[in-house]
This record gives C-alpha cells, structure tokens and sequence, in this order.
DNA sequence: TAGACAAAGTGTTAAAGTGACACTAATATA
DNA sequence: TATATTAGTGTCACTTTAACACTTTGTCTA
C-alpha cells in the first residue's frame, strides 16, 4: 500500500525538498495545513490524507503544502486546495499559525491553518490516488500524524463560531436544499439539537432564502420545499451581523 | 534623532542577521509583530517604536522580534513583550499570520500578529531609550510601517470581539477600579456608547466583580465604589460563555 | 384505491433579556 | 451652608427565546 514506487518517489522528492531547506543557514520552514470540510447529509467530514513522513507513514493527516519565498500565504493554500480537490474559489479562511519547536519531526517547521468548505459532491477522491485522499467523519477521527488533531479542532471551532454569526453553512450543501437539511447541518457542526419551528422561525426572520417553489424528488414521504441562499440579500445585510444564538 | 550611534549600531546589526538569513538558501523568514494595548482612563492606547528599516526609517511600527529555529512561536511573542515593557504573565493571543509576498523591504518574511493587554501604569516607556518605544492613542494612528496598520487592526477586531464574550476588560485595568471606569473601557475599546443602568445590571448578573466596600480618594465628588475582578467565579462559569451583547 | 406510514409544515404562550428613560445621594469646594 | 459634580438606583414596554403537539401531503402496499 505504502510501498508503491510512485508513491515511494513522491515520498523522497518531498522530503528532500524540506530537508534541504532545513539544512540551510536559517533552518526554518513555513508551510499552510487545510481543513477542508464537507458535509453528506449525515456527517461533517474532513479530507485526510496518508502521511509521507517517515516518522508518520501510513497516519492520517492534514493536506498541506510548503510555501516557498515567491508564493502568497493565501495563495499557497489555495493551491492545496485545488491540488487535492481540483476545486477553486471556495469559501477559505485562515485560522492561526501553529510554531510548537517540536510539532515537526524533521526540523523546525511553522505552519499555517487554513480552513475551506466544500460541497462534498463537488469532490469525491478517486480511489487510486497517492496519499489516499478520503473524507473522514469528525467522529471518526482519533489521532491524526504531527499536531494535525489539535490543528483540526481549533479550526473546527472556529467553524462553530462563524457558523452562529454569518450563514456559512450554505457552502457546504448543495444550491439547492430543504430546511430540515440546513437544520440537519447546523445540529452536526455545532454538536447540538434544535427545535424545528424555533430553527425555521429564525431562519425566516433572516430572510436570506428563496423559495424556489421546487420539491425533493424520490422521496417516500411528503417532500420537502426547496430553497437557496439570496447571496444578494445577505450581502446587503451582512454588516449589521446576523447571529444564530443557539 | 535616528541619527544616534547607539541607534545605528543597533539598525545594522537587526539588519545584518536578517539580511544572512533572507539571503540563504531558503529565503524567507518569520517574525512576530505584537500590539501591546494599554488603556489610560480615556482611551485605548497601543505601544509602537520607530522603524530600523532603512525604507520606513523614523515611522512608526510595531514592536517585533524574529523567529529562530529554536525558540517556539509564544515564546517569541513572550520575549518581544518582556523586551520591550519588562512584563511577563500577561493575557496575550495570536491573532493571524500574515503573509503576503511583498509585505516586507528586505524579503519573505511572514510575520505572526499576537495583541496582549497590559495594564498602562505598569510600564510608561523611558524617555531615552532606543527606538523611542511610545504609546499611542488609537484615534492618533495614521500610517505604520509595513503593513502593521492592517495588523493592529485586525488585533483591535479580535479584542473587540473577545471583549464582548469575555470579561477581559479586567487586564487593562487597575485591580481597583470603579464601574464607571469600567464601562468607559467598553464604550472606547468597542467605539460604541452605553447606558449606564443598563450596564450596570448586565454586570451584576454577569456576577464576577467583587465589591471592596472601598471608596475612590481625592476626587471632588461623590466618590465611587472600587471593585475587583473575581478570577475563581469566573473560571467557574468561563465554560458556559459570559456574552455582553451591546 | 383506501389505509398506513413518514416526514413536512405550522402558532401560541410564558419567561428572559434588552433598551429607554430621570431622579436622589454623597462628597468636595467655594 | 449652598453649589457643583459625579455615583447610584428601578420600572415599563418591547423583543427575543424556549418549550411544546397536531395537521398536511405525499408514497407505498395490501
């Protein structure tokens, strides 16, 4: 498994790359870790990948990315992103920076967090893959290699607290969705219940759907309405902040 | 002025060791910008020093310090704070990373933002002393080198936000202080007016001051009532968010 | 095709929190 | 002792939140 040559070759060029710049005079690297969320209906999930470094081999771990001197902070974990998904202009942000003398086993290497939201259908990892990409659900996460674990819950926390101020959720489901989906969304990520016409009531208040007068198809009981986000209404609205106090 | 030998020696030397390490083998290196925030009874002041580099010579910027391989990323920050004010112990939070290709003269250098709170009365700068540390008003800030104008901002961001769901105030102020004192804090860190009743209710339900049963002196009025944080009660309640929703 | 099943959708009420507002109390000083 | 200055206090109307149960609409199957 880990042993093909392809990935063996892999393996060695990214690692000679980071030793060599290791090994230099000022011996400090940089590079950006993404979470990249995604959501099925049931669970949040992350994407994982196998580990390259020998101390990790075979552990899961954040897809990351060394930035080199010519390259933006931002523009580097974009890259990550578009690497392992293919995917661009995706909701993104930068959550802290993670400099532990001792987070990397090969020197010093200080990295940056980045998390995105995907559409999970946008993206399904081919299972052929090197570093075999796969979404992990949150639950199902025990260790992860290097500080991968604690990179991945401060950034999910930070997804809680943006997910009670903006409506960010609408990046991780389809353009089209029901509100129990969206109530479904909002219960998984932030780990609670919620009363169902509390939930609709706030969402109306909000007033940043719209009907579009569509329901769920092939489905064995009364369907569901259908709605999208009105990125218009939002923007309009959005300085004045918009809270879900849950 | 800038002139001094003592200040120059002091401009080359920085120089110099950045300079070796910008220009080995992987070029690009990492500081820490801190934005010490002070608060004197009227507003919210932020500690700046003048630049040593040649580009921003004589403008003001923050207090930084860079990065070695064997010094972890708080404790960096933790050295520019003990440096520049002799403080230790103090709240301090990283903010973000901020890493933009050109965002320094000399190189890459990335640079991680930390804000802290210190207490203003316990550090007034020296007159004499290199790089003219000072503390500046807030509403006196124009232009800062780099981009430290965009740092100090985004730090007085997240203080605001974590000024509304933490009682942090408290680090900015005397152990004694009077609820008026108290509520000036607010209006000028969030920039926002409050009503007194109002505030004081909200703070006496928050329940995490102690009352001294002591009085201000020397003032040619009704004196107030000092009080002081309770650290335990809070730390009792911190789980369960302590909002101040102004 | 009628009845059972499953999830969608809908309102009310009590409690808590917020915002607006004006007077009395205590001290220093002239 | 009168005046000036700031401290300190309560109420009411309104908004927001939390808790709670039944009807509607479609599909499936007997």
């Amino acid at each position: 498994m880990t042993g093909k040559p392809e990935n063996s070759n892999n393996i060695s060029k990214i690692e000679q790359q980071l030793r060599s710049q290791l090994e230099s005079m000022y011996q400090l690297a940089v590079s950006v870790d993404c979470v990249i969320f995604g959501y099925d209906d049931e669970d949040l999930k992350v994407l994982v990948i196998e580990s390259d470094m020998p101390k990790y081999k075979g552990m899961l771990s954040l897809p990351g990315y060394l930035v080199d001197p010519d390259t933006d902070l931002e523009e580097a974990a974009q890259i990550v992103l578009k690497d392992r998904t293919g995917l661009s202009d995706l909701y993104m942000e930068q959550v802290m920076a993670f400099g532990e003398r001792d987070r990397h086993p090969l020197g010093r290497v200080i990295t940056i967090a980045y998390y995105s939201l995907v559409e999970i259908n946008k993206f399904q990892p081919p299972s052929d893959q090197k570093n075999k990409p796969q979404w992990l659900s949150l639950n199902q996460v025990n260790e992860l290699a290097f500080d991968h674990k604690k990179i991945l819950e401060t950034c999910l926390q930070r997804l809680r607290l943006r997910l009670q101020e903006q409506p960010l959720g609408f990046n991780l489901l389809p353009d089209k969705f029901s509100l129990k989906q969206l109530q479904r969304l909002y219960e998984s990520v932030l780990g609670i219940e919620l009363d169902k016409r509390n939930f609709r009531r706030k969402l109306k208040s909000l007033d940043v759907l719209i009907d579009l007068g569509e329901f769920q198809k092939a489905v064995s009981n009364r369907p569901a309405k259908l709605y999208k986000f009105d990125l218009e209404k939002y923007n309009a609205k959005k300085k004045k902040g918009m809270f879900m106090n849950f």
